[in-house]
DNA sequence: GCCAACGTTGGC
DNA sequence: GCCAACGTTGGC
């Protein structure tokens, strides 16, 4: 199993609009970046945990664990001209963009700040949120970054 | 609102 | 293929 951190605007969407659903089950669409792309598409597996991040807000940090329940699929915002997500380029028969379904499994009792993770980040050296200039909504989190962070919850 | 960093676009 | 211009991200 693999470790991965999802960012979203909570003012696009938030951990609380996931929590409000039925069976706190979406698609985690909307991403428009290659690289971001590629690791939906091809590497994101089921059963693999991420860190649900809010970014661009007053405290930005993780807020919740969410988990792959479905794997790489076109994603349906792409092709709808109402989606504000919507890209004309990409086609039903050669998709741009994926998306994969993620399941809610708990939000943090408290929002682990980006602040925090700066703090530590002697031990956090090579967490890529931490990196300068990185703008990946989708990371990779090694095991031993994913436990040190849920263990300062 | 500012701005640094980075990705994308498109002319050549 | 280069690269300047432009748009976006996202912390502060």
């Amino acid at each position: 199993m693999q470790y991965w951190l999802l960012k979203s605007e909570p003012s696009v969407y938030s951990i609380a609009q996931l929590a409000a659903l039925p069976g706190q089950t979406d698609s985690w669409d909307g991403v428009r970046n290659y690289q971001a792309r590629n690791l939906l598409r091809d590497q994101m597996r089921c059963g693999d945990q991420a860190f649900f991040y809010h970014s661009n807000t007053k405290i930005p940090g993780i807020v919740g664990i969410v988990q792959v329940v479905r794997e790489g699929y076109p994603d349906a915002t792409a092709f709808n001209p109402q989606s504000p997500s919507y890209d004309p380029k990409s086609h039903a028969d050669a998709p741009r963009w994926y998306s994969v379904d993620v399941h809610l499994l708990r939000q943090l009792r408290r929002t682990i700040t980006l602040a925090e993770l700066k703090a530590h980040a002697d031990k956090l050296a090579d967490f890529p949120l931490l990196r300068r200039g990185n703008r990946l909504s989708v990371l990779p989190v090694t095991a031993e970054q994913w436990h040190f962070i849920l263990a300062l919850e």
